[in-house]
DNA sequence: ATGGCTTCATAGTGAAGA
């Protein structure tokens, strides 16, 4: 049995349904996580989803934030937050696809270093780590993937020197990273591509992407009990290039 | 150069994203 699963920060799934259901019609990856609806549960396009083949749960929130998993087989035990710990953010969707449990995750962006919103993207971090250790001993097959908005090392940076020390890169964050990561995961990219140049993000201003000023901080975590049936792990940079598109670009994997 | 581009919101001196 193989699976193929993704995830995408679509920045608007009102104005990216178009280019998710392309997407989904070219890929079919048996799952989809996705960030940064920006709507309300309400307004979730279940009809359009439903009619490309898949199942969807959804925490959507008005204007900001906003998780989704596609599935095409049926998604159980749905979680929405973090135990004990009260956010009004909808950032968290955790569910069991088969034996594997899946957790979608748009983590705080940070605003700038020493902000308000940097140190709740510290707390939240520390919430996630609590969680995931707890999720680790309940499911030893689990995947955390979504937008982490933190590219782990200098190679997952365009300009390391530029960007040394800002939101996304700082040691604060890559340490709360590398502290969830030593818990029991592996970044299922860096088991198949050691190379620089590998981004997940590009800036709307300065034509980043043509230029290809990126930031690697989508990310897919397995946890050691995959590692064996993880067989590839990828960046489609294809939809970055069509009219209109998300800021970031779908990563996936497969496993067997 | 605290800009630049896009989205959602409102009709702002805009806010937020990354």
């Amino acid at each position: 049995m193989s699976l193929k699963i993704a995830s995408w920060n679509v920045n608007s799934l009102r104005v990216r349904l178009p280019h998710l259901l392309t997407w989904l019609t070219q890929q079919q990856p048996d799952m989809v996580a996705l960030q940064e609806l920006k709507m309300e549960d309400k307004d979730f396009p279940i009809a359009e989803i439903s009619q490309a083949g898949y199942h969807a749960v959804f925490n959507g929130q008005k204007t900001y934030n906003g998780v989704a998993l596609l599935s095409k087989q049926p998604l159980e035990k749905i979680e929405k937050a973090f135990p004990d710990f009260m956010d009004e953010q909808r950032r968290v969707l955790a569910a069991n696809l088969a034996d594997v449990r899946i957790i979608n995750l748009y983590v705080p962006n940070g605003a700038s270093v020493g902000s308000d919103k940097y140190e709740y993207k510290l707390r939240w971090l520390k919430q996630l780590r609590d969680y995931l250790k707890a999720q680790l001993l309940l499911y030893p097959k689990l995947i955390v993937l979504g937008d982490f908005n933190i590219a782990p090392e200098d190679r997952d940076v365009h300009d390391s020197k530029a960007w040394q020390g800002n939101v996304l890169v700082s040691e604060p964050e890559r340490i709360a990273l590398r502290d969830v990561i030593a818990d029991g995961f592996i970044d299922s990219f860096r088991l198949f591509e050691q190379g620089i140049g590998h981004y997940t993000w590009w800036d709307y201003r300065l034509n980043a992407f043509k230029r290809d000023l990126g930031l690697r901080i989508d990310h897919i975590l397995i946890s050691h009990a995959l590692q064996s049936s993880c067989t590839a792990c990828y960046i489609d940079k294809t939809p970055r290039t069509w009219e209109r598109p998300s800021d970031h670009a779908p990563i996936l994997a497969q496993f067997n």
